[in-house]
DNA sequence: TTTTTCATCATACAATTGATTTATTTACCA
DNA sequence: TGGTAAATAAATCAATTGTATGATGAAAAA
C-alpha cells in the first residue's frame, strides 16, 4: 500500500532535495511539505499522513515538541528524525516523544529511502552516529529479574495500587485521601505490603517496586 | 571495504539459504558458518569477523550467551540477531548482550541484505515485530531533566554519599553506623538534602535520586 | 453452606523521621 | 587573618510511620 509522506524541514534547499528524492519512490503516494512545526501539525491534522520526516532544527517550536504533538495525534504515523547534531539528550528525548527512527543528515539518499520504507512497515532504525546511545539505553533497562513481577509477591489489586502510589512518594494520609479511605486502612495495606515484599519500611518497598518493576 | 560474515544457525536449510543469499552480495568477502555456539566462538576467535548473524534457538549454549561471549571478544563486530520468537525479555537481553540489530525470520532477503549492510556500518535496526519494545525501553530511560544531575542541586560530597545510602533503603541509624557519625549528624545532612532536592521526605528524595540518576 | 480472602476501619503504642535551633571544629580562600 | 562553607553534634518537639491486635461485611472458593 502506498504511503503519504510529510516533510518537515526549514531549509528550502534540503526540503527540495528530499521531495525530489521521494517523488521517484514507488511506495510514496503524496508528499506534503512544511517549513515549520506549526504548519506541519496543521497539515498532519488535515490529511492522512503515514510517514513524517522531521528536521530537529526548526524555528519557534522545535522538532521534538512537534514530534510529540504529532505522535499524540496519531501514534500509527511513523516519525523519522533527520538532524545534523546528535546529542545524547536530543536522541533520547526525540525517541521519548515518539520518533521511530533517527537519521543523520549525512545519510545517503538511497539508504534513506530504504530506511523510510522499513520504518513505514514498523521497523526502527538508528544512524551509526547514534546507534550506540540507543543500544546502551536499552541495555540499561534491567530485565534480569523480570520474573519477579508483582504476581510473585501475591499483592492484591488494592495493595498494588497503594504500592504504586508509594513509589510516587505519597504519604499514608495522601494515599488515604486519594483513594477515599481512612489512614488506618491505608496503614493496614501498607503493613501488608511491607510483609509481602519482606522489607522494613515504605522506602525499601518503593525502591524494590521500582527496581523490579513490580508496579 | 568488504566484510567477513559469520552465520550461526543450527538448521542446515536456513544456513544454506543465508549463505547463498550473501554469496552474491558485493560487500561480503568471506562467509563462515557455524551450527552451534561453541563452533561459532571458535571460528570468531580464529578469524577476523566483521558481522555475525546469530540464530537465537541454538542447542546447548544459547544464542544470547554466544552473543555476549562474542561481544566481549570484540565489541567492534556487529551482531545481528535472527529469530522467530520475539519475547520482550529475549529482545532486551540480547541487546544487553551486545546485539546491534534484531530481525524476525520472516524478513525478506533483500531487506536483510540492506539491514546487514547498514548495521555493518554502525547502524542499529529493529524488526517491526519488536521495534515497539526497543522504542519503549529507550523512552523509559528518563532524560527530561538530564541536566538535573547532582551538580544541579549542589549536594556536597557527604550529602551525595548519604543520599546514595538512602536510595539503598538505609535508615538514619544505619547510615550513621555505616559512616561512623552520630544519628544527629545524619539527620542534619538528610534535612539539608531534603531542602536542596525540594522534597518532603526521604522517600521522595530517594525516588528523585533514582529517577534522575542523581546518585 | 462453610471457609477463606479481601477491604475496610479502629485504637494504642513504639520507633523513626523531620524541623528548628544552636554550636564547635576544620579547611579553604581572599 | 578574617570570612565562609562544610561536617560534626546535641536537644527538643511535632508529625509520620510502623506494629499489634481485633473486628466487620462482602465476595469468592471449597
Amino acid at each position: 500500500m502506498k504511503k503519504n509522506l510529510l516533510i518537515v524541514e526549514d531549509h528550502e534547499l534540503t526540503r527540495f532535495g528530499l521531495k525530489t528524492t521521494f517523488e521517484d519512490v514507488e511506495y510514496v503516494e503524496t508528499i506534503y511539505e512544511a517549513s515549520n512545526a506549526e504548519d506541519a501539525i496543521e497539515i498532519f491534522k488535515n490529511n492522512k499522513i503515514d510517514i513524517v520526516i522531521m528536521d530537529l532544527g526548526l524555528p519557534n517550536m522545535n522538532g521534538i515538541e512537534a514530534t510529540q504533538t504529532i505522535h499524540s495525534l496519531n501514534d500509527e504515523a511513523k516519525i523519522i528524525i533527520l538532524t545534523s547534531h546528535n546529542d545524547e539528550k536530543e536522541v533520547l528525548n526525540s525517541l521519548k516523544a515518539g520518533a521511530n527512527a533517527y537519521c543523520s543528515k549525512e545519510i545517503n539518499l538511497q539508504r534513506l529511502v530504504q530506511v523510510v520504507q522499513s520504518v513505514s512497515e514498523g521497523a526502527a532504525w538508528f544512524d551509526p552516529s547514534i546507534a550506540h546511545i540507543v543500544l546502551q539505553a536499552t541495555a540499561n533497562t534491567a530485565t534480569e529479574d523480570k520474573e519477579s513481577n508483582f504476581k510473585e509477591y501475591d499483592l492484591t489489586a488494592r495493595e498494588a495500587q497503594i504500592l504504586k502510589l508509594m513509589t510516587e512518594g505519597y504519604s499514608n494520609m495522601e494515599i488515604a485521601q486519594h483513594l477515599v479511605i481512612s489512614v488506618n486502612t491505608t496503614k493496614a495495606h501498607v503493613a501488608s505490603i511491607l510483609q509481602k515484599l519482606e522489607v522494613d519500611d515504605r522506602l525499601q518497598a518503593a525502591i524494590k517496586a521500582l527496581k523490579y518493576k513490580i508496579v
